[in-house]
DNA sequence: TTAGTTGCAAAGCTTTTGCACCTCG
DNA sequence: CGAGGTGCAAAAGCTTTGCAACTAA
């Protein structure tokens, strides 16, 4: 944890940029957070029980700049609302999702299935992978589950 | 075209809707411009040039009508609005968005290339898949091109 | 000093909603 | 009549921005 925190501190800084104490306490609610796909008013909302004076705003311009800096990833399922996303150590995102669209359970599959199609993006589209997103919408095995026992 | 629009217009009778000009005149844009993404925006200076009355309240729920329907899919590629993409004839989504990170291009594959992943999906996470989405960022061969000639 | 940061309030955007009016079987 | 549909304007949400005050090297 303060490893971690004390990393981000050294890639803002580099960057010119300060670890403030509400830019810490924002990086310990995602940490802490790190299953979640927290919103920026979630995030919000737990800050503030660290840091009390915290502005909606900052959380915005932290979130923001995290982005920039691809510690945090900014996520759109849809509903609205950015979500925010710890990125992992290797700073790629390798993990898809699962989004039933009976209960709206999100889950993750944390490996990643789409080295062989970047590569395959890389020789015949000629286009550098940065990044991916893969999301499947349909029905989770617990709304499956349900519907069985009542059929 | 007439054929894909009367089979619009069926759908929507139907489940009771009716398919009124302002409605017919948003689906032939959609129709026509069928490659693109448009946003709620982009149709409505559309439909406008062929219904100036027409308010876009009335695009946004002819749209939304169109989404519940599985007429259109409502995408969402991070930059704030929403986008609307005629289904094809399969009623499935079956290709892959290039987002260049760059020149904020968007191409497109039009294979699909999960079928496997979803058979998987089927098999080991028990989750049915109704619908997928996958879009990759990164730098396309365009501004690549100019990189090379630059450097 | 200087560049970065913050909280607040206001503004900006896209999207939705309330409502009176309209259409058509 | 009654259900569906429309345009307009207002409202609703989420997010960004302007600004004066603050912080730390």
């Amino acid at each position: 944890m303060e490893a971690r925190i004390d990393k981000i501190k050294q890639q803002l800084q580099s960057k010119g940029y300060k670890l403030t104490p509400q830019r810490e306490a924002t990086v310990r609610v995602l940490l802490e957070n790190e299953e979640d796909h927290l919103s920026a008013e979630d995030v919000f909302m737990l800050v503030k029980e660290k840091a009390p004076e915290i502005g909606l705003a900052t959380v915005y311009r932290t979130l923001e700049l995290l982005s920039e800096m691809h510690v945090v990833e900014k996520l759109n399922f849809g509903d609205g609302v950015s979500r925010y996303d710890l990125r992992g150590e290797s700073n790629k995102h390798h993990h898809h999702h699962l989004i039933c669209v009976q209960c709206g359970s999100m889950d993750e599959i944390r490996e990643d299935w789409l080295l062989p199609l970047e590569e395959r993006l890389e020789k015949e589209y000629r286009f550098t992978v940065l990044d991916h997103r893969l999301d499947f919408q349909g029905i989770c095995h617990r709304c499956r589950a349900k519907e069985e026992d009542n059929g």
